[in-house]
DNA sequence: CTTTTTTGCTAAAACGTTTAATTAATTATT
DNA sequence: AATAATTAATTAAACGTTTTAGCAAAAAAG
């Protein structure tokens, strides 16, 4: 037997379709459904194991109940946790979640949103991709609320939540220097992003104003060789004319291919170098140096995010959406 | 502007809806389309950026083209690279993904299904929780394709992809009694389900054979308190009169867990005690002793898990799913 | 004992597709 | 020249909801 529709329920009980949505939907007061025709309607349903068709119920009231969510890379912890959050707070409004990959493809963006366009998602909240701002702006264009999260566009009227990257990366830098770093290297992605401009600018500011900044302890990864450039990166920063005292690493994975390379190099933290890492990780407990590491917090990043969107979707949907961009606080913090 | 309908196309070109939809369909040919027409319709539709509704579409022709898949917690790396490589395939086969959580609650099983069912999700991939038989076979009662991932219930008749959890425990403990261990200890989740009980046939099997099997060191952990449980089995094992050579770890959490009390009491491994772990973690590139790991084929469990499901979701939706159980192998490797 | 209000329900349209059944016009076949 | 076949479209129903407007009966008010 196939599935149970309103209209089933309705014909057993001899009623109309009316009534029954009526009163599944707990407006048998505004529809002035009899008490005891709603309850036998419940029950009946609740008998019938009757399950809502989302599909039709979204064609008719033109929205979804959804939420597309883009991120660039679910395999990485930091995105895997974004998305858990984001789904958790989510499931409180009564959504439910769409999570899609980029794999950092901007190709991929633009598939994804269409995609997720198509599936007449209400709302989206996206991690994009480097050169993604298109996307990002047609789906303003048509008015489609959405939220950009970890990473945003300053120049689009975009609502976003993002950490306060320039100050997460003053801390981690003034912090470095307080502890006697002179020479201070950083690892960061090669990208026009911004947030990856912030934590350049944090680290340039903090050098330049102790007078100890000096642009070629800056080294700039490639995404798609990103093992081998770390790699590199950090034995250059180790050449001993450099005198190389501290080494800023701007996202998760740079730290974790960073400190790989530091302990395949028998380096000695922390006497001989200091490092701070962007973002915690699991391997942190298990290495015999402390690491220094900016904490996000992943938790209200999410929570945020949904706020922000659901409001946005609440908006009658004619009005141009109020633009909102919150920054968020990060934590330095130390593995022991 | 609203969203541009195939009756708003059909308008502006002066035809039916008919015409538009089976042009942007590709069923011109059976349709009878003139070329001519086609590419007029072709070119208006991306002029006018339409961009079909698929929940009109999912309504009327009964599919959504959506996959539920529910998994244990998503931040978890072992799910969340599984979600990742399903999520690929299901892609390549004109599918969305669309991801749920349990932390393993069967209260939560029991949502997430049914938030998915009213979806209308055209099948589940499921990592089912201790006791979320009773919702997998509510599945296949109203015959909704569903395949199981990573655990299953043997049971009842539902087709999986799993490992082949007794084998690889069978591997992990023969190489630990071949390096010599005697006194084996294993940390493994009381749990009832099957994929657990493997393992722990496997460890048990292979201890009998060779005349060393002591039920004392199976220490059996409680999801609900894991590190305190895993702290004190730790410790519990290395007494000195128990004189444990050897732990077998049976999830990547109870590993991380384990490892780092081991680390923390300063045992000399692999000297003093050999540990095999379920799972590879980046964490292993990171410590100073040698760690052999039970290495699960994530991608093809997440390939053969989508097309195991397309091959239902193909049949004729009145016949009887035939179940097929796939079991993959295992591979037992060194962290170095 | 009218009139008004309230109560309890129904009819029907709409959301955007897909698709089977028709129709009408043109071309091909005898 | 009549008939058959092909081409190029259309019509209209259906999928399962939600929701507005309306109707009839009962209750309350005058």
């Amino acid at each position: 037997m196939s599935r149970v529709s309103i209209k089933n329920i309705a014909q057993v009980i001899g009623v109309s379709n009316a009534t029954v949505s009526l009163v599944l939907n707990g407006k048998e007061k505004d529809g002035r459904v009899s008490k005891e025709m709603a309850d036998r309607i419940r029950k009946m349903a609740k008998e019938m194991n009757y399950e809502p068709n989302n599909l039709a119920r979204g064609l008719r009231i033109g929205r979804s109940q959804t939420i597309g969510l883009i991120v660039a890379d679910i395999s990485n912890l930091f995105f895997a946790n974004l998305a858990f959050h984001i789904q958790e707070h989510a499931e409180k409004f009564g959504y439910s979640v769409i999570i899609t990959n980029t794999n950092e493809s901007d190709l991929k963006m633009e598939k994804m949103t269409n995609i997720l366009k198509s599936r007449s998602v209400d709302g989206f909240i996206v991690v994009p991709t480097e050169y993604g701002q298109p996307y990002v702006e047609d789906l303003i264009k048509r008015n489609i609320p959405t939220v950009l999260i970890d990473r945003n566009f300053p120049e689009i009227a975009a609502s976003s939540v993002m950490v306060d990257n320039y100050n997460a990366s003053v801390k981690a830098l003034k912090s470095m220097v307080n502890q006697g770093c002179r020479n201070i290297g950083m690892i960061i992605y090669k990208s026009e992003l911004q947030h990856m401009i912030d934590r350049k600018q944090g680290y340039t500011d903090v050098l330049e104003k102790h007078g100890i900044y000096n642009p070629s302890l800056i080294k700039e990864i490639n995404y798609s060789n990103i093992t081998s450039d770390v790699e590199i990166a950090v034995e250059s920063l180790l050449l001993k004319e450099r005198n190389v005292d501290g080494i800023f690493f701007a996202t998760n994975s740079l730290s974790m291919l960073g400190i790989k390379q530091l302990m395949k190099l028998n380096v000695d933290i922390p006497n001989k170098l200091k490092i701070v890492c962007f973002d915690k990780s699991d391997v942190f407990d298990f290495i015999q140096f402390p690491v220094s590491y900016i904490q996000q917090p992943i938790p209200e990043m999410g929570k945020n995010a949904v706020e922000l969107l659901v409001n946005q979707m609440k908006q009658t949907s004619g009005t141009q959406k109020k633009v909102q961009r919150i920054e968020l606080q990060t934590e330095l913090l130390d593995s022991f």
